[in-house]
DNA sequence: TTTTGAGTTGTTCGA
DNA sequence: GTCGAACAACTCAAA
């Protein structure tokens, strides 16, 4: 029998896994992962890997062989260490992801190995939609539609893989223990279906009730396909409300969509998607932007939600919107300076949803959205977090304040007892001098 | 080819 | 307090 790699990636899960099928096919399967140091620095997002990776060793009978290093000397190194004739993947459609895979088919090819693509992170593997004209979308709402038309394939089902065992792994390092894994993913998933599908439509937005399917991580890592995640809904779709289960269908969407988008501009991590704005005049670094970091800003809807991301490298997606409009519109900052911070420090950052819903908040992206669309930061708290629980929960010092009022702090004789800073900036002032400059930038480029 | 309709997530102001 | 209008202009997609 002859031996092929499965090399895992952004897809720790033995289920629904088209690569791994492939794979097991008529050969035996050496399960490998290899830390990138280029894509595995230190932090919280490398802890969560790394749970992700225990498990996944765990799920294979201790079989998944770690090594670190650059992939396209290590897969070649494996390859060559255990005779193998192929090496199994999911495509991957990020920029780095590409030119990696690139270099390392080249590598294998010239030892004779062959490198096979099967199946992606999405439903709908970027690129594939296209509008009539042949030319991938920049407007979601077709893009969904073509996306639903195009459809999928049904989940397979679990491989019954013959593992090639004891080769030499590195020990997993320390890390600490938290829920992980495709059967922690599972778990949450249906939990999120029995407990929180009803209502998601409109809870999805409350951040003070906590009722998302919290799955973003478990995306990132391939711990759960969506495929698996969309046969699901349509199961359930005869007990739940339309809305709901059209709304979290939506959000999948969204996230092939961005996938899609940088899949064709490798380049918009970086540049704008749409250059109308390259003249637009920004502010540079500053203890404002250190203030925005650390959740110090006297606003407490952006406060609560940077210090999430500090404490849990998560945050709420209507908290993500209104930290990075008050990045980009009130304090003037380049977008890439935001998504670089989220980047550092979301365990479930994606480079292509990161970066797209960046540029949308910047205007730069693909919505052709009215410039003057500002969050008002504490408008928003008050809509969104009305009981004002959320902001209580990640600012200690605003505990004393009762209901929706955490949300003014200045309001209040003892609103700022605690210590909490006063608002580092005028926000009407702000709105006004973003609406400015923006009508600068437009007269200029006419 | 030209035309037409539409586009995730908002805020403010004045009646 | 509520409600509708104004805030502009452009690009995309489909007919």
């Amino acid at each position: 029998m002859t031996t092929r790699i499965l090399w895992f990636r952004r897809d720790l899960r033995l289920g629904d896994h088209p690569a791994l099928l492939a794979a097991a096919d008529g050969a035996r399967v050496l399960p490998l992962f290899v830390l990138d140091p280029r894509l595995a620095a230190p932090g919280p997002r490398l802890d969560r890997l790394l749970a992700s990776l225990a498990a996944l060793r765990d799920a294979t009978s201790e079989a998944l062989v770690i090594r670190s290093g650059d992939p396209a000397s290590v897969v070649p190194t494996v390859a060559r260490e255990v005779g193998a004739h192929a090496v199994h993947v999911s495509a991957e459609s990020t920029p780095y992801g590409r030119r990696r895979d690139a270099l390392v088919r080249e590598r294998l090819r010239g030892e004779g190995v062959e490198f096979v693509e099967t199946g992606s992170p999405y439903a709908v593997t970027p690129g594939r939609v296209r509008n009539r004209t042949g030319d991938p979308y920049r407007v979601f709402t077709p893009f969904l539609h073509a996306w639903r038309d195009h459809g999928w394939r049904a989940p397979a089902g679990l491989a019954d893989v013959a593992w090639v065992r004891d080769v030499d792994s590195l020990a997993l390092p320390q890390h600490p223990q938290v829920d992980a894994g495709e059967r922690a993913a599972l778990e949450r998933w249906q939990s999120f279906l029995a407990e929180d599908l009803d209502g998601y439509a409109t809870d999805r937005d409350r951040p003070d009730l906590d009722s998302t399917s919290r799955l973003s991580v478990a995306l990132k890592y391939g711990e759960i396909h969506p495929r698996t995640l969309l046969a699901d809904l349509l199961d359930v779709a005869a007990d739940a409300a339309p809305a709901d289960i059209e709304r979290y269908v939506t959000e999948l969407a969204w996230r092939e969509f961005h996938a899609d988008v940088l899949h064709h501009a490798p380049n918009s991590t970086r540049d704008d998607l749409r250059p109308t704005l390259r003249r637009m005049p920004h502010d540079p670094e500053s203890e404002l932007v250190d203030a925005w970091r650390a959740g110090r800003t006297g606003f407490p809807f952006v406060d609560a939600g940077m210090r999430q991301l500090l404490h849990e490298g998560w945050m709420h997606n209507r908290v993500r919107m209104v930290t990075a409009s008050f990045l980009v519109k009130d304090l003037h900052v380049r977008w890439t300076l935001g998504a670089r911070h989220f980047l550092d420090h979301l365990i479930d950052g994606d480079i292509a949803s990161n970066t797209h819903n960046w540029q949308w908040a910047a205007g730069t992206g693909t919505d052709a959205a009215p410039y003057f669309r500002i969050f008002n930061p504490v408008r928003q708290g008050l809509r969104f977090d009305p009981s004002g629980d959320y902001v209580r929960r990640w600012i200690p010092e605003l505990r004393h304040l009762d209901g929706a009022t955490a949300h003014e702090p200045w309001r209040h004789a003892d609103g700022h007892r605690h210590g909490y800073p006063e608002r580092i900036i005028d926000h009407a002032q702000e709105r006004r001098e973003a609406l400015a400059r923006l009508t600068e930038v437009k007269e200029h480029s006419r």
